[in-house]
DNA sequence: GGCCAGGTAAACCGATCGGTCTACCTGGCC
DNA sequence: GGCCAGGTAGACCGATCGGTTTACCTGGCC
């Protein structure tokens, strides 16, 4: 094989390196991208073939395969950048919406971390956790979309550690643990039928937790034992 | 198409109707419905054809076709079989671990479901909640296993309503729905490596949710509004 | 003009998909 | 003995899977 310029397709590097990678894409991998993101989501990732995607975006198998190299890079491109999206969008409302004087306290952002995941659900996630979706089609733990997956997650739980932190929480691990718990369930709840308002619920029981979580240890907190029965 | 006794499918009347009538099975069409479960949850269902489950079943595809029918009905048997199993071991296990004495009250049996959760996952959950893993490989919302998925989700939901009720909570939807949030929360968390223990810390974070849902709501609740800025 | 990245079009590959079919064997029941 | 449900074995169907290949067109840049 000589030194000629083919080989490695370049949008690997969107794949799993740097994170504004995604975004010089050549015209037709955008579309295809973008196809595959709407097709992957609304259908499933295994249900999809490569055939539609390129149909769909109006190009051929050809520039899909030149561009991205195959079809788990695609997935893994189309969760990386969907991963991008999500964390732009929270950082940003909680920026903005929570910035100013909140009234309810130092709790604040962390509560507006509900507000922004119902907006967002709102206009694009109609059929749950595109991430949890994903790792329940992607069962091999060698997929290199699995990385992008836990990333995501460890992401959110970290950025409400911070969170958590800066709002003095007395224990912040304890607090986001128990904040991503409310977060996943209520992705999880909605599209499901069975509560009404998933993120409202998970928003008021934050609301209970924060404010337990904020305040002095000594302040109201009976002395319950915190240890299940069964211990650790 | 005379009026031979062909046709229709017998394991269909375990796809959608009665509890018990997934109980008396072929020999054949049993290990078949093993291996699906097994194959299904641990591969993901579009991933696995047909083909594979009658070998790993000992049998033919001829077999499960003249047993089930097709493979939807066998992803719905396969679902309902699986819904059957979990509402016998947590119903079981809140019977018998929060009958006698609970030390912490009227919310024991609430604690206890997530006991069970814990054991449960702990013996064959490694890859999250099965239910929620079809329905993200199911985006079809007539596909007859749909309606098996919801009605486990509802059916968890309205378990800890009855539970609730029976502890005196004094807003048992509010906290049906947030144990509810607490349970999916912690199953999806767990298999993804983000939270160490997802279920001891839903079931801590429900602890004190119960503390206060079965206190009189006069007792120490401060008049916090709980409507979210942007309401709804 | 030459070069080349980017793209379109379409044939092609072996493998597998869900599903059907014929043929034959077995054991129990009438 | 006849009948039949249940099962095994395996060929077969059209469609689609992920992936590769050849050929040709286009526009910009040197």
């Amino acid at each position: 094989m000589g030194t000629k310029t083919k080989k490695e397709p370049e949008a690997a590097a969107a794949t799993a390196t740097g994170p504004g990678a995604a975004t010089q894409l050549t015209p037709g991998a955008r579309r295809i991208l973008d196809a595959a993101s709407t097709l992957f989501y609304e259908r499933g990732i295994t249900a999809v073939g490569v055939d539609l995607i390129a149909k769909e975006a109006g190009t051929t198998k050809k520039t899909l395969y030149d561009r991205f190299g195959g079809k788990d890079a695609l997935i893994t491109a189309y969760l990386h950048e969907r991963d991008l999206r999500w964390r732009a969008w929270l950082t940003s409302w909680v920026d903005t919406h929570a910035a100013g004087g909140g009234q309810s306290g130092a709790g604040e952002p962390l509560l507006a971390t509900f507000d922004a995941l119902a907006e967002w659900m709102r206009q694009h996630n109609p059929r749950g956790c595109g991430f949890v979706n994903a790792a329940a089609e992607l069962p091999d733990p060698a997929h290199p979309a699995r990385r992008v997956i836990t990333e995501q997650k460890r992401w959110l739980r970290g950025y409400l550690y911070e969170l958590s932190v800066a709002a003095g929480a007395h224990d912040p691990d304890e607090l986001a643990d128990g904040l991503a718990l409310l977060h996943e369930g209520a992705v999880v709840l909605r599209g499901l039928s069975v509560v009404d308002d998933p993120v409202g619920a998970a928003r008021a029981l934050a609301a209970q937790t924060l404010e337990r979580a904020l305040t002095p240890p000594c302040a109201a907190g009976p002395p319950v034992a915190d240890t299940p029965p069964h211990g650790r």
